[in-house]
DNA sequence: TTCTTAGCACCTAGGTGCCAAGAT
DNA sequence: ATCTTGGCACCTAGGTGCTAAGAA
């Protein structure tokens, strides 16, 4: 019903040990998060949004503090509310969501820990009468994709690998392929 | 109700004789449709858009063939449909709209000929259930503003001023005042 | 030490007017 | 003649990772 594009790429960062940086004024992912949507019902309106929480983790209750899975930020994809024939007219695309460490955050964007690990999740509802959710809403599908996990920094720590035209760093990533930065990388 | 943005930009191009460039990809407005909107309803969903005809004219019937006032494409913006609130927040932009020349033109720009002068026209109409309109909306505003009425053309006609920093001639326009295309202009 | 921040240079995408060549 | 087209150089806005300085 719902597929990843890109899935190879994301898979793999996986295996590297994916990192997204995080800004205060807010930073976008790469690899960007972009799915392939089918199933729908043509005519019936939805909302796509994505969340991203910790992951449960082994070490439960290590210390009574850590994070309370808060309820956190959502994204509510821009195109939200639409019928079933656009979202899968096309790719749908998260490139515009933005990570932010900022707690403070002005701008709406998903606030994040540095150094945490987490999960993206993509949520597909249906919208009621007043193109929303959350009132009504009893049933939604929710999809993970656990190669989309990541943790985030502030800079990235991985510096393995030198990519960029030039004598500059970059994300670290072997023998990377066409992406949404494609002509710039180079692998030495 | 319905305010335009930066009219005396508009009343001073207007005083010269407006003229928008048309091309085949589709060219922005310059200088852009803004307008502040009052006195909706918060809570009510409306869809804003704009249409651009050929304003009547003195010379009505001087070919038989002239453009019988076809229908013509509409520009609806991009936050459509929204509520009251959401427009009343802040200025409604239609910089974004683009003129083509190209009747074939597959991007959905609206398509204008060259040489013709026209006339922008903002409509404001309550969304009905399905978010839609034309259906059964009976009632909706229109707004007409004649200072951002234009001439259509594939090149300025109008050398007079030369302005852009440099060597280079510009769009004519006499001590002209900042703008979304602000820093690049002199006026020697 | 380890992580964070601000500033920077670089890059891309896309809008802009100009010019010369082409079409009518 | 006049108008149109395509290519061009220029500009802006915004995203990107790097580096050096700062904070914990």
């Amino acid at each position: 019903k719902v597929f990843l594009h890109e899935r190879e790429l994301w898979l793999k960062f996986h295996e590297v040990g994916t990192e997204m940086i995080i800004t205060k004024a807010g930073r976008r992912m790469f690899p960007s998060y972009k799915v392939k949507v089918t199933g729908l019902n043509p005519k019936t309106k939805y909302i796509l949004l994505m969340d991203i929480l910790i992951p449960v983790s082994p070490r439960r209750s290590v210390t009574g503090k850590a994070e309370p899975a808060m309820p956190g930020r959502l994204y509510v994809h821009p195109d939200s509310p639409a019928t079933g024939a656009h979202w899968m007219r096309q790719l749908v695309s998260f490139q515009k969501l933005k990570l932010t460490n900022n707690h403070l955050d002005p701008f709406g964007h998903i606030i994040l820990n540095s150094m945490h690990k987490y999960q993206p999740r993509l949520h597909i509802v249906k919208a009621d009468e007043n193109n929303g959710f959350g009132s009504k809403n009893t049933a939604f599908c929710t999809h993970v994709f656990p190669e989309t996990a990541f943790i985030a920094v502030t800079s990235y720590q991985n510096h393995k690998v030198r990519g960029w035209a030039g004598p500059r760093p970059c994300k670290p990533f072997p023998s990377c392929p066409s992406s949404s930065f494609t002509p710039s990388f180079s692998f030495p």
